[in-house]
DNA sequence: AAAAAACTGAACTGAACAGTTTATATGTTG
DNA sequence: CAACATATAAACTGTTCAGTTCAGTTTTTT
């Protein structure tokens, strides 16, 4: 009758209570979400919360690196499926870019930047588990690329920001500052997005054949 | 005897409330500063302060657009002179390149990202007198040099967002979360960032003669 | 069933801070 | 001088909220 449930990790209300913090820094960011609302939110009292979590910034980290960590993990195994490089590259784009404008990833970035002045280490944590999972995913794979001969990269590092960088143009920013909402922003225009920072790449890198 | 000074807009201490707030806004960021703070930096009374200017918001709201104007009409400026397409280009990226990792940049940037979820109107104002305006003066630029046949862009607003994105590649992220200062980014750094973004905007829109 | 560990709810503490009020001072103008 | 506008310091109000404490209950383990 030992272990039915494989992580409990610590305690049985962890992962509920992880859940209840996301929902309401989500829905509420960091200062707007009370630790009240959380425990309330994940069915749990004050001080348990603060028998698994020293302090609410902790707690924020922990999401925030849950998030992430599943994310990035999503993606890179998308971009493994793809056969041809253009076809890579347009799958690697559209995760990104989906990335950038769900709910999750708006909120997230909204509270991380806005915290990262007080708390650097929300930024840290965040970026490590992220931004920079993605970007090492993404230089490996222009690398093997330009081995193969079908790139051509003076400053593989560089290529990948850029490729990444093309992926928000136009979209993010608005969308981060609410001057546009999700459902305001059709498929046609995403995939203009996307299509257009593929060019872009290819054009600059792709080997003429 | 009357108007020494050419613009006192309201009061005396107009300017000097705004100073102050500018400068406590952009060391503590938003939530950080207290209006205790922004009144001694000021050395004005609070009672004053709130004379002028409704709420901390606002005044935070007014400040961030002075500083957005400042930047945005700058930017613009430098541009004009240059004569050749791509030493336009060189200035362009190099202006947005330089506010992108500016103290002045980076901290508004913190803050109106941070607030736009409680404070909408807030990246509403910022967004209209900052990267809009900078959107739509490139967006001319780019239109005028498609007309002169130099360039060659099917979605000219599409291409002006690619554009500031690419200047922003690799740089801006770490900077506005803390895992770099901006005394660690080299000149050299920040002109493989200009360079690759103006070749590959080149490479794609460029006429090939 | 007894002991130990985890959890609860509710009340409490302490501090921060936006915004107001008041009584007073300074300075300008007619 | 008198009236008026502007400024000031300081105390006050009211609220919000992170984090603590505790007496008591439930769950798990042995």
């Amino acid at each position: 009758m030992n272990a039915p449930n494989p992580i409990p990790k610590q305690g049985r209300k962890w992962q509920q209570v992880l859940d209840g913090a996301r929902s309401v820094f989500l829905r509420d960011g960091f200062e707007g979400a009370s630790v009240d609302d959380i425990a309330r939110e994940a069915c749990v009292s004050k001080a348990t919360l603060y028998s698994y979590f020293p302090d609410k910034r902790l707690l924020f980290v922990e999401v925030a690196k849950m998030e992430c960590r599943a994310q990035s993990e999503a993606a890179i195994a998308k971009v493994e499926e793809a056969r041809d490089l253009r076809q890579a590259l347009i799958m690697a784009a559209g995760q990104m870019v989906r990335f950038f404008l769900s709910d999750v990833g708006i909120q997230v970035h909204r509270i991380v930047v806005g915290e990262s002045q007080r708390f650097p280490e929300v930024g840290h944590e965040f970026f490590l588990s992220g931004p920079a999972m993605v970007k090492e995913a993404l230089r490996q794979f222009l690398q093997c690329h330009v081995e193969q001969g079908e790139l051509d990269i003076a400053d593989v590092p560089l290529a990948a920001e850029q490729f990444a960088e093309l992926c928000k143009a136009g979209l993010h920013l608005p969308l981060v500052l609410g001057l546009r909402t999700r459902e305001s922003i059709s498929e046609e225009e995403i995939d203009r997005v996307i299509e257009g920072a593929v060019e872009m790449f290819m054009c600059r890198y792709g080997v003429r054949s």
